[in-house]
DNA sequence: AACCGTTTTGACAATCATTTTCATTTTCTG
DNA sequence: CAGAAAATGAAAATGATTGTCAAAACGGTT
């Protein structure tokens, strides 16, 4: 439901990069909306507990969100210097997770695995 | 250098579980220590700096810290309830980070790793 | 011990992302 | 269309972190 919440979608679906709120709200703006930062925040907050979007936070904290293809289980590849993110699979990574967990008497496993590099465009200059 | 910066890694080589700025604060003070807030960020930023402590954000992006007892690459398993924190090992993670990376073409991988789970004392309430 | 330049410290203000509050507007539903 | 319920935005409140700056602690030197 509302609006501004399919827009902010929209916004998202379109960048392969994860964005933050204040960015999502400056192209917004940009493009003539009215919508407020907090209705932003709503969105965002909405869309991730609906799971269609991902969200993940930058070295100095910022919560940064983005719509990703499947809903399934998987992970990023994110470039450091656009931003382009891949969505990858890592089978073993969940399993040696598990694994990890059980040898320690750990219940009730989760993981966050993130991976970072510079893309072939960005590595060019 | 620096008395409360040792102070600082001490409270930290104390403690099995990663600790937040705030947190730290609120110990020593508590100790009778007469330190300031601002000195504890910035203790902790050094010896973030000189890889004496490992880093990561809560999930409301707060930022905290541990003395791990290995400074050679290395992962964290951590209780949800009590914070109690285990370092482990991935060799087959890391191996699968490059690959992936490179797959798609990205140079210069980097990867973030954490498990989380509910340790064996936690579990039984 | 008194002196002096350097480093460290801590109180306080400033920043920045995010959340709350609250009155207004929009959307539903009958 | 009326009236209730949900959504919105502006502005204030929070909370973590950083910047500022003057006072205090050091270190080495007479």
């Amino acid at each position: 439901m509302s609006r501004s919440r399919d827009a902010v979608h929209e916004i998202l679906r379109q960048s392969a990069a994860f964005r933050s709120a204040q960015d999502i709200f400056t192209e917004m703006r940009a493009d003539g909306s009215k919508i407020g930062l907090t209705t932003i925040y709503r969105a965002l907050q909405a869309l991730n507990d609906d799971g269609r979007v991902d969200v993940l936070r930058t070295d100095d904290g910022e919560a940064v969100y983005r719509a990703c293809a499947t809903s399934a289980h998987h992970h990023h590849l994110v470039c450091r210097g656009c931003g382009l993110t891949v969505e990858v699979d890592g089978p073993d990574v969940e399993v040696w997770a598990e694994r990890v967990g059980a040898e320690h008497g750990f219940t009730a496993i989760t993981h966050t695995v993130e991976v970072f590099g510079t893309c072939a465009a960005c590595a060019k200059g």
